[in-house]
DNA sequence: ATGTCGGCAAAATGCCGA
């Protein structure tokens, strides 16, 4: 079972990338971002005829958040963060799909900093952590997925000397200790469990170039519970979606969960 | 300090968000 979250910049302008890289990878379940169009503009016949149903909450321009299921059509289970009922971003969907709950969460970036942006985006947090926690008090097999906007430690940002992220929202005290607080409630970083050191980088910005050096950071995470935490046998970044034509400024990034079907197949292995 | 991109309103340029 591999499950995968993409931050797409527009998923109409990009949708021969997205269409490109689902025929290669034929990830199971996708989360999508920034999909940038309104609900009636969402390309559910091309995802469709790719044989993947979905289920999506669109905007006009800015943000947007779906969920992809290969041969599937995804449950959804709630629209929207509760605990604002002023926030009208769609920022936030949630669905049952392929005995998991799974999400996807476009967080705010939170720039500049310190302003309002910043603010909310620490309000959202605090309210996606006591979400989270709700969801794993009911016990369902989670997988919180998306793009969270958040750098967790050092070294989930390239080094550089002149620090030219020193005062962005993606870096701050606030925004990395609200992640840990996320992880504390007993949720495992699947991408580093995996990898537990060493660059992951899921977006290489635009603005600096910096895709061909390969100075990135990792902003896309999967967030497990415990129960699916032990089925976790890989992780990864679809790196070469990034040098694409076109590309996004993210990569997809993926987790390979162990099911009933996939721990067949690994036990058919050669014999030494 | 800047960079790149794209959407938007309202004019083919500038502002804003990422």
């Amino acid at each position: 079972m591999k499950i995968a979250t993409f931050n797409i910049n527009n998923v109409n302008n990009r949708l021969p990338n997205l269409l490109q890289w689902l025929e290669v990878e034929k990830p199971d379940i996708v989360s999508l971002q920034e999909l940038k169009t309104e609900d009636g503009s969402f390309p559910v016949k091309a995802l469709a005829d790719a044989g993947y149903g979905a289920v999506w909450s669109g905007e006009r321009s800015w943000n947007g958040v779906a969920i992809l299921a290969r041969g599937a059509e995804p449950v959804v289970t709630r629209r929207g963060l509760p605990g604002d009922d002023a926030d009208t971003q769609s920022r936030y969907i949630e669905a049952a799909v392929k005995g998991f709950l799974v999400t996807s969460i476009y967080l705010p970036n939170g720039n500049p900093q310190p302003g309002p942006k910043f603010t909310y985006k620490l309000k959202w947090l605090e309210r996606l952590i006591l979400h989270a926690g709700d969801l794993l008090a009911s016990g369902a097999p989670l997988v919180l997925a998306g793009d969270y906007n958040v750098v967790p430690t050092e070294q989930d940002i390239y080094v550089s000397k002149s620090n030219s992220y020193a005062k962005n929202a993606l870096v701050q005290p606030e925004s990395r200790a609200a992640f840990r607080k996320l992880l504390d409630l007993g949720f495992t970083d699947a991408l580093r469990k995996i990898h537990p050191s060493g660059p992951l980088w899921t977006f290489w910005d635009y603005k600096r170039r910096l895709w061909p050096i390969d100075k990135g950071l990792r902003l896309d995470h999967f967030l497990l519970s415990p129960a699916v935490a032990k089925t976790l046998v890989d992780a990864g970044v679809d790196r070469w979606v990034r040098g694409e034509e076109s590309a996004s400024d993210h990569a997809p990034a993926w987790i390979e969960l162990q099911t009933g079907k996939s721990r067949k197949s690994t036990k058919r292995r050669s014999p030494k």
